[in-house]
DNA sequence: TATTATATATAGGATAACAAAATATTATTT
DNA sequence: AAATAATATTTTGTTATCCTATATATAATA
């Protein structure tokens, strides 16, 4: 599988607010489980993603909680807002449309 | 057709190495073919295609000519290289693959 | 005459991705 | 016991590229 980083820019946000409507995840974990589900494709970096789990927090599309974990190291979990819920209803349609139109240009309909 | 700009970085390039494979053109020819093709999607902006068109052209992936019109009006026509043919054979594969990946995060597969 | 369309170029600002390092704890290996 | 790897979050600095806006200039149209 060929990767090329560029790609996954304005991509992220999508990425994360679709992990996080079906469940609940923290950063690491977020991490894991993108390059997990993506078969080895994802792997985001530490200075890509918390920042972007700041970013989808301060817009109030996600929400984290500290959790003590029994050995009392703290985890920070994040979960969707109904706001990103709707966020995220609106970039499934920007996502597909966007493919639609790049699929025009790069294989254009023969007679 | 909702829109969302990020969703062009780091794709610009595949389109116009795309559109300059199939036929030679000017910058505005091509900002126009773009969004006739893409039925209304794209509309690039000067300030994001001809610092591209330099950008490929100094990547040896296009190569401009300039060539003046009956009226005197001169035009920078650009073709695609032998380096761009390869280049973009290698960027529709990355495209399928990066689409692939973000389908695998969006439509999980269900039993 | 004024506006719109055609045509290219570039400066400046914003966003977001990456690399890398800092910090700290737990688990595993040597 | 010591070293290393894995877990977990944060932040700083760099780079790329997309947009806005402006500048310049000619041709066509109202």
């Amino acid at each position: 599988m060929v990767q090329k980083r560029e790609l996954i820019k304005g991509n992220s946000d999508s990425l994360l607010l679709c992990l996080l409507a079906q469940q609940s995840m923290y950063g690491y974990q977020i991490i894991k489980e993108l390059e997990k589900r993506s078969q080895g494709y994802f792997q985001f970096k530490e200075g890509t993603l918390y920042p972007a789990l700041h970013r989808l927090e301060k817009a109030g599309l996600i929400l984290g909680k500290w959790q003590l974990l029994s050995n009392g190291r703290p985890r920070r979990y994040y979960h969707l807002t109904a706001k990103g819920h709707a966020k995220l209803s609106t970039e499934r349609v920007q996502w597909q449309d966007f493919i639609n139109a790049v699929n025009l240009i790069l294989q254009p309909a023969e007679i």
